[in-house]
DNA sequence: CTTGACTCCGTAGTATGGTACGGGGTGTAG
DNA sequence: CTACACCCCGTACCATACTACGGAGTCAAG
C-alpha cells in the first residue's frame, strides 16, 4: 500500500504540514508509523480522515466535537442514534446562532435607517442609540 | 460630581473589575483620575461608556471596532456618514455569517434525515457522508 | 557527492476577550 | 484599633485553532 510523507499528505488534503502535526498532537489523527529515519509514513486513508475533519469543521463542529465524532465511529458499541443526537444538538446550536445574528442585524438596520448620513458623528443617531440603550 | 471605585463601576455596568482594567489597557476607556492612594476614581459617565461597549459587543462589533467607533464619536471632523458606513459593513458581515450557518444547517438536516437512528455508528449515513464528501 | 527540498522536534508566537494570582497597601465599620 | 473587604500592579493563564522558528538530520536528483 502506498504511503505518503507529511508534505504529500498536506498537499492531498489541502492543509498545512504544521496543521497535520497539530492534529496529531490533539489526537484527531492516529500516530503514523515511521521510517527508520523518523519520517512519518501516512496511510492513504488519512487523506479521507482529514477530509472528514475539514467537512465537519465546515459544518460548524469544533475540533473537540470532531474528535468525539471520530471516536464514536470507532466504538462498536455506539449507535447511529448517538451520532444523530449530536447532529441534532449542532443544528439547534446553529439555529440559535442564526437567531442571534438576525437580532443583531435587525437592530443595526433600524439604526442605519435613523441615520441620515449627515451631520457630525457626535449627533449620529447610531451612536446615540448605543449610548442610550441598556439604561436600567 | 460623584465618583465610583472600580468595584462600584463594575457592579453598575455589570462586568468584572478585571475586565474594566483590561478595557483600560486596551484603550477602550480613558485612564481615570486617581486618589492619593492610587485608587481609580471613575466618573459616572464611564458607566454609559461601558454600556455602549456592551451594546456594541452584542451587535457583533469586536473590541477593535468598538474602539474605532468610540474615537469616531470624539473626532469632530468625522461625520455621521462614517459611522453609518461602518454599520453597513457590519450588516454585510452579519448577513454573510447567517448565510454560512444556513448552509451548514441545511447540510446537517439533510444528513439527519438520511439517518434512521438505527444500527451501529460504523454504518451511520452521517459519518459516511462526511467521509465521502469533498473527494476531488 | 553535493545541493536543495523536505522532515524532525520542541517551543513560542498569533489573535480574541478576557480571568486569575499573589503580595502588598487602603478604607471603613464596629 | 483591628478586622476585613476592597484596591493596586504585573504577570500568567484560559480556550480555540493554528502558524512560525531554529537547528539538525534525511532524501533524491544530477
Amino acid at each position: 500500500m502506498k504511503t505518503l510523507t507529511i508534505g504529500e499528505l498536506a498537499r492531498e488534503a489541502g492543509i498545512g504540514v504544521e496543521t497535520i502535526r497539530f492534529y496529531e498532537r490533539k489526537g484527531l489523527i492516529q500516530e503514523p508509523s515511521r521510517r527508520a529515519s523518523g519520517y512519518r509514513q501516512f496511510d492513504e486513508a488519512v487523506v479521507d480522515r482529514l477530509r472528514f475533519i475539514r467537512q465537519a469543521k465546515e459544518l460548524g463542529f469544533t475540533l473537540g466535537e470532531i474528535k468525539e465524532l471520530l471516536s464514536l465511529r470507532l466504538d462498536p458499541t455506539s449507535s447511529c442514534a448517538d451520532v444523530k443526537k449530536r447532529a441534532d444538538v449542532k443544528i439547534a446550536d446553529i439555529e440559535e446562532k442564526i437567531r442571534t445574528l438576525q437580532r443583531m442585524k435587525r437592530a443595526l438596520v433600524k439604526l442605519t435607517k435613523a441615520c441620515t448620513g449627515q451631520g457630525p458623528s457626535s449627533e449620529c443617531p447610531i451612536l446615540e442609540s448605543l449610548d442610550a440603550k441598556g439604561k436600567r
